[in-house]
DNA sequence: ATACGACATGTCAATACTTATATGTCGATA
DNA sequence: TATCGACATATAAGTATTGACATGTCGTAT
């Protein structure tokens, strides 16, 4: 149940409509690291409402709410980001796959590991770009859903799977 | 959804109890990829014999049901691992906490970088010294919860996880 | 003998999440 | 001025997952 500290940490970072934070989870936040729709932001917005960790500071166009972080909010924020990391959910169905490598004959087995490795490398070049384009946006996630961090995060990331992938077709083919 | 593909991939392997496959979710399997309690478990093997996917083979001790992918489940499992990677559901507390650390105030976020390079380091060390202890095991989930691909991934998940702290915290100093 | 921890399976209620459906606004462009 | 795509919110039904509860067995050490 990390999606209302998803939603804290986001508009800790600016005040958003739940519009424009449903679209953040469509980036490379949902791409990594946490993912929902909006059926399930418009309604967590509400709760955070309610519990006084987030308030409605601006009702805009076609019924815009746009969201900010109280006080209460970013204490809560901030305990959360500080306690103890206890072994936290994990679900990634790309890793599970990488996982599950081992259970395919040999064949399929160098299919998909070729496979990771090149949408690895073509997700690299991707975000590299993405990244040159926008050099300045040094904290946030922002409209193109990225920051510094993040982005530099994600490209390791990227690096890591291919070759990884990489590594074991290659001792795969090698064990014969 | 993946859960009943992660189970015919388990099962895949060897033939294993609803048990065991509920501790393979505590091991490294649950940690980077896939996680799932045995209320979950035992229920989708169900399902799964239900569906003709997978089987009971041997009842043992204490109850113990013995399940065994059927020729189905295996090509069920082959259809899903080599299908087209639609991008998968994502979750993952520990990333995503990496993602918000530019929504706190400096000297807090570097507390957290920190405290993340430490850890992988150490999580590191670990899954290294479990791996030098099993050398042989190389095609399994097995016993300890891992193979040699899945360690050698986890191994290179923790030294990019470490690195990368390591780099945003010294960014995060260097600017001042 | 008995107590304890690991083995082993299960149900149920509550919570969380997804998918489908619904409604309406605003700005741009054809 | 009509249409379209992006903006914007919302509910409801169905599915998946978690956490609490419940039960019982087997092997080992006291």
């Amino acid at each position: 149940m990390s999606l209302p500290h998803a939603l804290l940490g986001l508009l800790a970072l600016r005040p958003a409509t739940g519009y424009e934070l449903a679209r953040m989870f469509d980036g490379d936040l949902g791409r990594y690291a946490w993912q929902a729709g909006h059926t399930s932001v418009y309604p967590e917005l509400g709760k955070l409402a309610a519990q006084g960790l987030a308030e409605v500071t601006e009702e805009g166009a076609r019924g815009a709410k746009t969201y900010a972080l109280t006080e209460d909010g970013r204490a809560e924020l901030r305990r959360w980001m500080l306690e103890p990391q206890r072994q936290g959910k994990v679900r990634n169905e790309g890793v599970l796959r990488l996982f599950l490598i081992a259970a395919l004959p040999r064949e399929d087995a160098l299919a998909v590991l070729d496979r990771t490795a090149e949408e690895a490398e073509r997700d690299l070049a991707e975000l590299r770009q993405v990244r040159a384009e926008h050099p300045d946006d040094a904290s946030m996630l922002g409209e193109q859903g990225i920051g510094q961090l993040a982005a530099e995060f994600g490209v390791r990331q990227y690096e890591t799977v291919r070759d990884w992938a990489r590594w074991a077709a290659e001792r795969l083919r090698a064990e014969g």
